[in-house]
DNA sequence: CATAAGCGTGATATAACATAACAGCCTCGG
DNA sequence: CCGAGGCTGTTATGTTATATCACGCTTATG
């Protein structure tokens, strides 16, 4: 699982330190948001063994745009493309956690910058849709 | 003006117990974002002394629409509006925390929506722009 | 009155999430 | 050799949130 040398072509390179790519490859593997210290109990095995350590590589990966933080779940997740730009937005089931990456089109990022007010100017978007999977609809009253 | 027949008009009766109108003064006092600690830290002067009173307390304000919760700052806020229907967004300044409250328009609200993947039906937005406002604009470098 | 139900609250304890601060070990360039 | 910088390890602590049980008050009922 080193992915070390993916594909050249969109992404930047991703250059990744050895906790990077253990922690990266923990949450491709489970392909599901994880919570920090749900990570940690996973890389255990791997040598790392105390929470700053496991930020450490959350914050540098977050900042390679590899991974996401879910704010409304205090979880992180791996970026469905290997790596984007910062601008995107996560649709999560409320049952079952299922999450999907929502690929903001250039007019979508315009039109969600362009609801700050005159007086803020915008620099990042955070957006994240709750609702019901497929799955899970059949089976869930509405909440709200 | 007692219309307390249904909900009519854009606010439901209010109807607070005695520690909901303490936070929510609490709150509206500072007209700005406050942690659950900092609104404890104000209201021991009220009786209030352990979290859970602040946080049961800000459940019940936040099904009311009359508080929001700021996700990407685990803080809470009084709804500018006395109370509103699910349906907002904020702007954050970076550098002063200052909060400004979007109201989305209908349009606003299905394109949101409408942003969610067909295979998770959409019930809630969470929205937040962060930014710098035009008082910390210049003295403040861009990060991003 | 007695009693039970329901509700808001008080209080203890602990869980879950996150960071500050410092120390060790490399490698690189002088 | 020596210092700078990057990455990691480690200890300790700070911050955010909830589970659980107990208490007192009001109300409905017999």
């Amino acid at each position: 699982m080193n992915a070390t040398h993916h594909h050249s072509g969109k992404h930047p390179a991703p250059k990744l330190s050895p906790n990077q790519s253990k922690i990266l490859g923990c949450l491709r593997e489970a392909g599901e948001p994880m919570s920090a210290y749900a990570i940690l109990d996973h890389v255990r095995n791997d040598g790392i063994a105390h929470p700053p350590t496991v930020y450490r590589a959350l914050n540098d990966l977050m900042k390679k745009g590899m991974v996401h933080r879910l704010e409304s779940r205090s979880a992180f997740i791996a970026c469905g493309d290997g790596a984007c730009d910062g601008r995107f937005a996560f649709a999560i089931c409320r049952a079952c956690d299922k999450v999907v990456e929502i690929h903001l089109s250039k007019g979508d990022q315009t039109r969600l910058l362009g609801l700050a007010p005159a007086e803020i100017v915008p620099e990042q978007v955070t957006l994240e849709i709750t609702g019901l999977c497929e799955a899970c609809a059949p089976v869930q009253a509405a909440p709200v």
